[in-house]
DNA sequence: ATCTCCATGTAGCGGTCGCTACAAATTAGC
DNA sequence: GCTAATTTGTAGCGACCGCTACATGGAGAT
């Protein structure tokens, strides 16, 4: 059997848990290695460069974010706008999950920039998030997605906010958004 | 008359360009120095550390960022909800503004790990932009500054979204927050 | 003219970065 | 048991990081 598939596969499980610890700028082959009970010079045997590595272990993560978010809300299950909005935030904004979310936003911060492997992950991340939300949301005859794509808005807002240190704005606006029969039905 | 201080503001003003075109990542002595036309080890004659030159620097370009907000939507005008939210967003979801907003977003994600001079500067400039928006929201008799908030919380998100390259997700998210009277009024 | 103090240049410290050359050890195939 | 290929350690490269010690320049005061 090979071996260094399963050195490779354990390396990224805990490189996992120590990105979602340390955030980016714990990304470095040193470290990384240590978290991993190995070396730098292991680290770029079983992995192109850096770059591949970050790519693999963050998408790894991004694995873990979706399965959290199923567990809170199995597949198949539909709720109204206000109802998911809620129950997602009480996800996303649970201590549980708050070092995704702040990876999150460092990877959204570097796709802004165009780095790699920041612009690539980022952008699958949020088409995943996009359908989830999509998955989940009561339909009705409504045009497009657009109704997800106010629901993934307002909640990415709430996380930013959040994440600047103001959950009491959030909360303030998760209240309303959540409150009047805006997007619910077109009553 | 005090010629260190001139150096000294003369470098804030071309460290603050260069700031918004590289990013944080672009916040090491020795670049920001070249960009000033002067030494890092000048630098750090003018700034006791690089923590506070950054806190400097970033807060003299949310002073750029006020005064094209300002200049966008003049201090005294109030609009309602849909409109100011259009209108905001056709400020800073615009080329022009586009490296505020990288930038922003970056000191968010700092923010979100704790780390200074992010932390205190992100928390700083958010304070400034809920007052701005409560500032230019007409009023109508409503509780707290809960529209505002919630106003904020989209904004963040439309530009989030965009931030990772998805503006057709933002736009369609526009489409609906703006168009519906669930803010507006209680009608 | 000397003295003092501010402004600046030069050089370097100890550290981390991604990555690699080289060689030793280990394993697998026959 | 020998050979060949895989796996791993050691060492180091050149670049950059924030920061500092030290020396030198020049301007103003006496």
């Amino acid at each position: 059997m090979d071996i260094r598939e399963q050195r490779r596969e354990a390396a990224v499980e805990r490189m996992a848990d120590h990105l979602l610890e340390k955030g980016m700028a714990g990304a470095s082959l040193r470290p990384l290695a240590a978290a991993a009970g190995t070396s730098d010079r292991m680290l770029l045997y079983y992995f192109a460069d850096k770059d591949e590595l970050l790519a693999v272990t963050l998408e790894r993560i991004a694995g873990r974010l979706r399965n959290a978010l199923d567990a809170a809300l199995p597949v198949g299950v539909r709720l109204p706008y206000a109802a998911l909005l809620n129950a997602l935030w009480s996800a996303v904004g649970s201590p549980g999950l708050a070092p995704y979310m702040h990876l999150w936003l460092e990877l959204a911060a570097g796709a802004a920039r165009g780095r790699e492997p920041e612009r690539t992950v980022a952008g699958a991340i949020l088409e995943g998030f996009v359908t989830w939300v999509g998955d989940h949301l009561e339909a009705e005859r409504q045009a497009g997605g657009d109704r997800a794509a106010l629901l993934l808005t307002t909640l990415e807002g709430l996380l930013l906010l959040d994440a600047v240190g103001r959950r009491d704005l959030a909360e303030a606006a998760r209240g309303i958004a959540s409150s009047e029969p805006r997007p619910g039905r077109g009553r």
